[in-house]
DNA sequence: CGATACGTTGACGGAAATCAACCCCGGTGG
DNA sequence: CCACCGGGGTTGATTTCCGTCAACGTATCG
């Protein structure tokens, strides 16, 4: 391993999507110490149950945390993509009550958490940053539940593309409205709280519209005023402005 | 207002539910400058779109926090009970994203965030309890997720009661398993996901099924054993055990 | 005592699950 | 080179769960 790690771009870049970092900030960010990793799709990286002694950080393709219900039907909660650090709350609680793992084939970085530690105790607006971040993805659980519980498949469906177009042309990943989308039908029911076969029928039904387009792994928005429309789309809880950190 | 605010007094039940305190956090925490009013049902505490500069203390009573969807079906994301700091999260994000509203009538204190954050700095290991805190919110979160997407309504109606009691029996509001659940049916099913006539016909499933009475503002469980195994409850999610901060 | 909000019940309709079959495509091995 | 295989996508038929609408009962409170 490096002294410098620029495997840390991808979090700088997500962390100054959502605040302003000092030069000595990104440096002590940079310093991290951290072990990469490439994984094959479908690859546990956190088990329900697990104590981690350390921190995942997506630097490449796709990641979600899951659940399961007691028939083993799966809940997708989130999904993560590069510069996301997926299991941070491990930093404060024990047991993980989630399941983390590769959507897509990934590069991940694992950071021990006594580095983290020692980071947010060196650097205490730092630690706020990280506590800022895990608040957003609250933030962003609230909103899945607001549409998993009230908003009917079409719509749930262009509220999560509208939230994957926003997300990914915040770190840079979004070409003319077009994106990697690596996640099968079925996964993607599992995030919605839908079977694969009424996923297959909203697609085809978004795709009539002129809405997205679909093919293999890319998606394209054709129509972002009438998706966001659909979706009833507010990115405010993405909370991506550079606010102030106390 | 007192020099000492015994109001603190169902804040520290709660965090020594989650953790441990010194009795020098305890003495921090009981200093804590706060203003305390009694609110009727159904008033907003916090409303979507606001930058507060405080953050609230339920005392007594329930509050809720919710959003609406586009053509005003509202989704509660999450209860609150004596003890609980719903907004804690409006330390580190400028606009709220939920509304915040009292369910029956409560009492509030209101603490302003300059002593927050005053408080986390000068008793760094209290600002990690704080972040703990706002992370076991994070993994309720997602539990109601799953539940939202994947249980029936009698499995989520009966995991809801779980946690009701399991959250209440841990600051001391349960006895021989009943408590005072002073909601209506109406809102019942904005937090299931559920219209109110549905939510009437689960309800009178589970008092066919014994498993609950539920008379004017109190509910007993009667059958503890069967009411988990419908509701698949299993309370690692609340975290409720005293572990380390770091 | 009447106003009003909440709870209860029945009839009906619609959204999505389930089941089952089939297609398409890329990979693999004979 | 082709035959086979398997995962994912697509489609149709049927069922189930839950929403909506509407009516009526009941309790609480000014």
């Amino acid at each position: 391993m490096d002294a410098l790690h620029p495997h840390t771009l991808p979090l700088i870049l997500k962390l100054e999507s959502i605040t302003t970092l000092s030069d000595e900030e990104k440096a002590a960010l940079l310093r991290l110490p951290m072990q990469v990793r490439s994984m094959r799709a479908d690859q546990d990286l956190v088990r329900e149950g697990d104590r981690p002694s350390q921190c995942c950080l997506i630097l490449d393709g796709f990641a979600a945390t899951y659940k399961f219900n007691a028939e083993g039907k799966r809940q997708i909660l989130a999904f993560h993509i590069a510069g996301d650090i997926p299991d941070l709350q491990s930093l404060h609680i024990e047991v993980v009550d989630t399941s983390l793992g590769t959507v897509s084939p990934c590069k991940v970085a694992f950071i021990q958490h006594p580095h983290m530690h020692e980071l947010c105790h060196s650097h205490p607006r730092l630690g706020n940053v990280f506590w800022r971040e895990t608040l957003i993805n609250a933030s962003i659980f609230r909103q899945w539940m607001l549409c998993l519980g009230r908003l009917s498949a079409s719509r749930h469906m262009a509220h999560l593309f509208c939230e994957f177009l926003t997300r990914l042309k915040a770190i840079g990943l979004v070409k003319d409205n077009s994106f990697t989308f690596p996640i099968t039908q079925g996964e993607l029911g599992d995030a919605l709280g839908l079977s694969g076969v009424h996923v297959n029928r909203v697609v085809q039904e978004l795709r009539e519209k002129n809405l997205i387009t679909w093919e293999r792994t890319t998606v394209t928005v054709l129509d972002w005023e009438r998706l966001a429309a659909l979706g009833e789309f507010d990115p405010t809880y993405l909370h991506l402005s550079r606010n102030r950190v106390a």
